[in-house]
DNA sequence: AAGATAGTCAACCGCACACGC
DNA sequence: TGCGTGTGCGGTTGACTATCT
């Protein structure tokens, strides 16, 4: 399926362009998820499914802090770093609008090395709220019919109503997990529009 | 000013698991 | 029930930037 899709077209790699974020928003917000090894061709991309997806999770989904964490962010991340190790997607779901890579690479980067030298005591450093332009981002969000000979996304079938976080950051297959994640308030159009057709 | 080093973060890789057939 | 496929996850890498010498 996806692989012999995707064996058989060059792949980019690297850095994405904004270009490429831009394509794959519009596509999402229009289409929604349903498939992303496949959503990747229609939305004009030479990415990988799995690259889309990362992307989107990490960057791109609206409801993402972007910046630097602040002290009562930390400290979750270190209880919960204590009590589940490194599951950072599980810490994750309790830091709404931070990934699990974005906390493996603050870890990384900061706390293994704060541990290192001090257990304790947290050195103090003002925390840093994100940018109400990125907060704002968080608004309305449009879903349209998927483009022709493409399937349904099957979790806009099965849900009458649905956060955009749930929606933006999992599989179709999965919908169980997808109620773990933090729920971002938005608002869906034309969701009617898949039952109605 | 230029090279070396350290820090940060986006992205890739490989594995495991869930699901559908 | 086994196999193929898609997705999620954690570890790691590499590019870029800032700071130091």
């Amino acid at each position: 399926m996806a692989k012999s899709v995707e064996k058989t077209r060059a792949l980019r790699k690297g850095a994405w362009s904004p270009e490429e974020d831009q394509k794959l928003t519009a596509y999402i917000k229009r289409y929604g998820i349903w498939n992303w090894a496949e959503m990747a061709k229609p939305a004009g991309l030479q990415r990988s499914g799995k690259s889309c997806r990362l992307r989107w999770v990490n960057y791109l989904r609206p409801g993402i802090k972007h910046g630097n964490f602040t002290k009562e962010e930390e400290q979750t991340i270190i209880d919960l770093h204590e009590k589940l190790g490194n599951r950072w997607s599980a810490i994750a779901s309790k830091l709404p609008g931070r990934t699990d890579n974005e906390i493996k690479n603050h870890w990384h980067a900061h706390l293994r090395k704060r541990f290192k030298y001090d257990l304790n005591s947290l050195p103090e450093s003002e925390p840093c709220q994100p940018s109400n332009a990125e907060t704002d981002q968080i608004s309305s969000f449009r879903i349209d019919l998927p483009p022709p000979n493409v399937p349904r996304p099957s979790i806009l079938e099965s849900y009458g109503s649905i956060s955009f976080n749930s929606l933006a950051s999992s599989s179709s297959n999965h919908p169980v997990k997808i109620e773990e994640k933090p729920n971002i308030k938005v608002s869906i159009g034309s969701l009617d529009n898949f039952k109605a057709e």
